[in-house]
DNA sequence: TCTGGGGTCCTCCCCCTG
DNA sequence: TCTGCAGGGGGAGGACCC
């Protein structure tokens, strides 16, 4: 294998924001400065999915079950995602990299690549480029970030986890070596736990380590793609492009249960975590060839069936129909904590017969089906089980009349005479904890209402001009 | 550290076809 | 007509990422 050519310059910068979801979260309520926050899912099952940096302080880590990390950092204020906010955060930190260059490549919502290479760096070189990039970008969002810059995607990527938190790292091509050579490889892009220890066992634990390995031993040690992968990654090769679009593959969306769930009632979820799964796909196209059914039984194992059409189609009765089968397909002999359902083989180019079937009807409705007749969930919320309580509806109502059964920690909610604040907590004797504060106001005062007697309603978050957001749909 | 939810990509296996 | 083989596509599962 030859080396591919490099670019001469260190001019690909990879911008990373800085525990993101909890960097937006203190930007906004002005009392979690400082303090350790957690966000991710509040129920018995719900894991962290970005921890502040003064909860790391305290041990706590992202994909960390939320019991562990309360026991782990007790002080720690909760809170759920609010993706509508992140998303606008998102914008601006894109809108920085975007002022400078076209070539940009999101690789999710707090992160990105850019090709700078058509910019002329200063007198203080590629080091004041970064610089510069990382100011703009915490002005435009007011969220801490990280850069790192090298002459491939592979080294600005590691050189951002090397500049975390809040800083900047450039990677020189003489310099490479040195910094790559000592990584231990977990902190390489595509080596996870099971890669890291089929590695160990042939004693690389290094780059360096994995320099030292020639080709059929690691495409025999991890297969033909991620051992070809890892000879190139190991030498610092690397000249792919700076992707401005991708396509996307799938849509869906599942559900872990509070509690498992036994034979018919996995059957009975099936519709509305359908239904979650069809509000993806609405934004990628709407229609879809395959639709596969994934079910994860209480022993963590794991099953998947797919059915596929002869072609792909916006018709949700079909697509619902197809995932009804798709669950047929899998022997419920265990009790089932989660249940998803993905579509595949997405396209914008459904069948329109179908749609020309039912005049009037909207795109993707069933063709054929009354008003109302669609057994569908009500937006927003799923359908509530049978014995609503001890199952949890799929997504809560976070728009509306505050009732007692909404209040999550972490929900805007809005007060005639208190102004705008943020759910702390529901206490169980009915009443709502709430601090009411923005990033305009400065810390703010919580109080305890009764949602029965108070006006309290719930809002939409606010983007990072302190303009309310539009509902997402 | 006892494991969410959104994805992508890879590998293996099976079946079909030429 | 049968057999062997290669290649492609689909299905299932797993590893990985944020």
């Amino acid at each position: 294998m030859t080396a591919p050519r490099m670019r001469p310059e260190p001019s690909i910068a990879h911008l990373d924001a800085d525990a993101f979801f909890a960097s937006v979260e203190q930007a906004q309520r002005p009392s979690l400065r400082g303090r350790p926050v957690l966000v991710g899912g509040t129920g018995p099952r719900g894991v962290v999915a970005a921890a502040s940096y003064e909860a790391r302080a305290e041990g706590v880590r992202s994909a960390m079950s939320m019991e562990s990390a309360r026991r782990a950092c007790p002080r720690a204020t909760v809170v759920v995602p609010r993706f509508d906010a992140y998303s606008a955060f998102s914008e601006r930190i894109m809108s920085a990299l975007r002022e400078l260059t076209d070539a940009v490549e999101p690789l999710s919502i707090d992160e990105a690549f850019a090709d700078l290479g058509a910019l002329r760096p200063g007198p203080d070189g590629w080091p004041g480029v970064a610089r510069a990039l990382r100011e703009r970008a915490v002005e435009r969002a007011g969220v801490p970030v990280s850069v790192g810059m090298g002459r491939s995607k592979l080294v600005a990527k590691l050189a951002s986890a090397a500049a975390k938190p809040a800083g900047v790292v450039v990677v020189a091509p003489d310099e490479e070596d040195a910094f790559l050579l000592p990584m231990r490889v977990r902190s390489l892009w595509g080596v996870g736990p099971v890669s890291a220890e089929r590695l160990e066992k042939i004693g690389v634990r290094t780059v360096e380590d994995l320099r030292g390995q020639p080709l059929d031993t690691l495409t025999m040690v991890l297969g033909e793609a991620a051992g070809t992968n890892l000879f190139r990654v190991a030498r610092g090769w690397d000249d792919r492009p700076v992707a401005e679009t991708r396509e996307r593959k799938s849509a869906g969306a599942e559900h872990t249960f509070e509690r498992d769930l036994h034979g018919a009632e996995v059957a009975a979820q099936l519709p509305a975590v359908t239904h979650q799964a069809f509000a993806r796909l609405e934004r990628h196209g709407g229609a879809a060839r395959t639709v596969t059914v994934k079910v994860r039984f209480a022993g963590f194992t794991t099953v998947s069936r797919s059915v596929t059409l002869p072609s792909p189609t916006a018709d949700r009765a079909a697509l619902r129909e197809a995932a009804g089968r798709a669950l047929d397909l899998v022997e419920l002999t265990e009790p089932v904590r989660l249940l998803g359902v993905s579509f595949h083989g997405l396209s914008e180019h459904a069948q329109l017969m179908l749609d020309l079937a039912a005049p009037g009807a909207a795109p993707g409705a069933a063709p054929g089906a009354a008003p109302g007749t669609d057994a569908e969930p009500p937006a927003g919320t799923a359908a509530e089980p049978d014995d609503a309580g001890a199952l949890r509806p799929v997504a809560r109502r976070r728009r509306g009349r505050l009732r007692h059964e909404d209040a999550v920690p972490g929900l805007d909610v809005q007060h005639p005479e208190h102004g705008r604040g943020w759910i702390v907590r529901a206490r169980d004797d009915g009443r709502v904890a709430i601090r009411f504060e923005t990033a305009a106001t400065g810390p703010g005062r919580q109080r305890v209402l009764d949602p029965a007697t108070e006006p309290i309603e719930l809002v939409g978050a606010l983007g990072p001009d302190g303009q309310e957001l539009p509902e997402a749909g």
